[in-house]
DNA sequence: CGTTTTCTTGAACAGATTCAATGCGTGTGG
DNA sequence: CCACACGCATTGAATCTGTTCAAGAAAACG
């Protein structure tokens, strides 16, 4: 098997500081694989064996309850950690993770994170910010479900997933995968119906562009006014 | 100022398997305090200078939105590390803690964190292990607040405070400390009106016994039937 | 004993879901 | 290459769950 060049991870936030020794012997155990659109790089509740680097694309963090109801925990974005059950001592995977377009992952077995670990700490470290950020993350969702309507919740989904993953175009932002009404619904815990019309209701306020798994942002301002409810009177 | 005794702590989960004089050495930068029920151990965005456990008492982690919103996190149970920003590197406190009643707190600088990490590293991974629940217990919570009703939430609500601080009295499992109707509101996103109403009912099916500040359960299993929705036809 | 906090309960209201029907794009197979 | 089917999106209407508003009762506290 032809080593895989340090050149892929350099200087990614989990690799930062590493001289090239270093990567090279981080790279030495890991194994990188393709996986087309909408493939499972892992199912919840499967065994967790390895943990995974994303190279290329994007990912779609989904969990699925008893009754078949989907929630979409987060997109996970190139140069970031993910399936790291093992740094959190879990034995399952909590949630699939489903390519949104093709991508290009590096997987270690679970072995090595001890070892990579002891050897290099930064990356512990920086797995723990990560982890760190995860939950800050998943309890301001809980506070806005909490406290903030559907109209919110959704003006603000569309804000973060043009900071990580928005693209400009003569339109305006598009965001950079295929994204349904459907998703955005499971993003937000509502119906693809409510977000079909709120994103139609916006349309004719020249505030986003809608399309077949598509949404462009013409107008972030706007937008930020009502994530924070300041367009009503 | 004398030392704390090593028995404080032992067999506590984050001190496991650790023998004596681990627990001196680990004890020795700890300052011990006690926290009157109301008071706050730490804010929400002060800058974390120390990490805390808990000896005794009950603690309630509270993040309030800027538009006044509060939210319950959890409840911190006795033996539990908390306020460990340290460990996911934050700079200030995600949250309040404040004591739900009177409470004994044991604190270390954070400073320590890193020393302790490296002498006793089962410290380290017992807290990463703690935290990578606080994110599946987050997670299942999205989940529940996207697809479960505000009836089964509750239910919900009150058979994880069972379970976490449930007292066997004569007439059920009471909830060991002081809890509102509000409190259990903000637990489960919805309005103090509705918890209420809903304990009124379930008051008269004989499932639980309201009071003041008090939640009594009577009939757990009635509760779990309502949390799983497999009471309506 | 008055004040404050907590809790209860009715009535009106509203935001969002559910149900239902239809349209539109895209990719596929004949 | 076209037709058709499937997945995705739109939109109206009815419904409902839970909130909001309002008023008051009960328990604790100084």
């Amino acid at each position: 098997m032809p080593m895989l060049d340090r050149s892929l991870i350099s200087g990614m936030p989990p690799f930062q500081d590493l001289d090239g020794e270093a990567l090279d012997r981080i790279l030495r155990d890991a194994r990188s694989s393709r996986y087309a659109k909408n493939a499972a790089v892992f199912e919840q509740e499967e065994e967790a064996h390895s943990f995974y680097f994303l190279l290329s694309g994007h990912i779609r963090v989904v969990r699925t309850a008893p009754d078949g109801h989907q929630v979409i925990a987060r997109y996970i974005n190139e140069g970031e950690l993910f399936g790291i059950a093992v740094a959190m001592g879990r034995k399952t995977f909590p949630a699939s993770a489903i390519a949104a377009i093709d991508c290009v992952v590096l997987c270690w077995p679970n072995r090595e994170w001890t070892e990579l670990l002891s050897r290099f700490p930064s990356i512990g470290s920086s797995a723990y910010e990560t982890i760190g950020n995860r939950l800050q993350d998943t309890q301001a969702r809980v506070m806005e479900m909490s406290t903030a309507q559907v109209e919110q919740r959704i003006a603000n989904a569309l804000l973060k997933l043009v900071k990580q993953a928005g693209r400009k175009t003569v339109d305006g932002i598009e965001i950079d995968f295929p994204i349904t009404r459907q998703d955005i619904a499971e993003m937000t815990g509502t119906t693809l119906h409510t977000v079909s019309r709120l994103l139609s209701a916006w349309e004719d306020e020249g505030i986003v562009r809608g399309g077949r798994q598509k949404v462009i942002v013409r107008n972030p301002h706007k937008l930020l006014l009502i994530a924070e409810n300041h367009h009503r009177k």
